[in-house]
DNA sequence: TTACATCCTGTAGGGACTACAGGATCAAGG
DNA sequence: CCTTGATCCTGTAGTCCCTACAGGATGTAA
């Protein structure tokens, strides 16, 4: 049952102190009772619940996503399916994530692997930053990084 | 040498009608010469610009790093090696940042493999995020997803 | 009591856009 | 020439998720 004060909740934590009233602020952590000067007073459940709260963020939930990670722990009516259901949504979204991310490796080393290191200002790069993004990323995907039409406009 | 609308261009290259204006508020695109009722006149030049600008966000570069590669660009003494290793630099920066993900993924497909779909309101994923990141995170490699102390802390 | 650290509040900034309000201009049709 | 409807103009505010600051009030140890 040991209080904490803000800097100590932020230091158990590792949450930047500005970011615990930010979480107050927009209603995911709760009012905290006050000293009689009016500092913040933390216990042991706040502690959980913004660990709770960093933890989601720092698996890449969104602080609304949190929040409603935190209604069902709070209501206590959750089911099991139902959060499964949410982390495995959110792996997807995380996946295509890495999918994005790895194209566009693909496409930088590509475009890397054909400079040759001279001091000619005709750079593959960028020329191909010039180019339609149809030709360097493969056909029949289109992802958001291609262009809308592609060449001819107008 | 045809001319086009702001919205002209937008279709041309995909990129949002408010975005242009945004590029030209914060000087990656230049005023461009407007009707005599103010509307603005854009030509070959202002779409491959654009189209440059485009092609580089969509492939991660950073609006700073858009505008020192048009810097590069504008003065024509950049050297392909110079280019070649920004964009080696920036290979790096999405690298890390698709470990990052798998990492997250990994722990998330972890926590969601436990569940057993019932009804009962007693989740190893609910568990799992109230603990410290330690438990789901490999050993001696601290990333972004580790709580700072790791427990023990006031 | 006097430092000094920490806390309080409100507000502004940041990155990279996106969206709106309220009005002006443009191109086509009648 | 006039109207209609689409597009354009400007400035400003909102998004997301914090982070940082100013100017002042508490808390705590010596």
């Amino acid at each position: 049952m040991a209080t904490l004060t803000r800097g100590g909740l932020s230091k158990c934590t590792g949450c930047n102190i500005e970011t615990i009233r930010y979480y107050e602020k927009i209603g995911l952590m709760p009012d905290p009772p006050r000293s009689s000067g009016g500092h913040r007073l933390y216990d042991d459940n706040h502690l959980r619940r913004l660990s709770f709260i960093r933890r989601a963020r720092e698996l890449g939930f969104g602080v609304e996503d949190v929040r409603g990670l935190l209604a069902l722990v709070d209501g206590g009516g959750y089911s099991c399916a139902e959060i499964q259901t949410l982390t495995l949504d959110h792996v997807g979204h995380i996946r295509s994530k890495i999918a994005d991310l790895r194209r566009i490796e693909r496409v930088l080393t590509g475009m890397a692997a054909q400079c040759d290191q001279g001091e000619i200002p005709d750079c593959p790069v960028i020329a191909a930053l010039f180019e339609p993004a149809s030709a360097y990323v493969e056909r029949g995907r289109a992802s958001k990084i291609s262009f809308a039409a592609g060449g001819r406009c107008g």
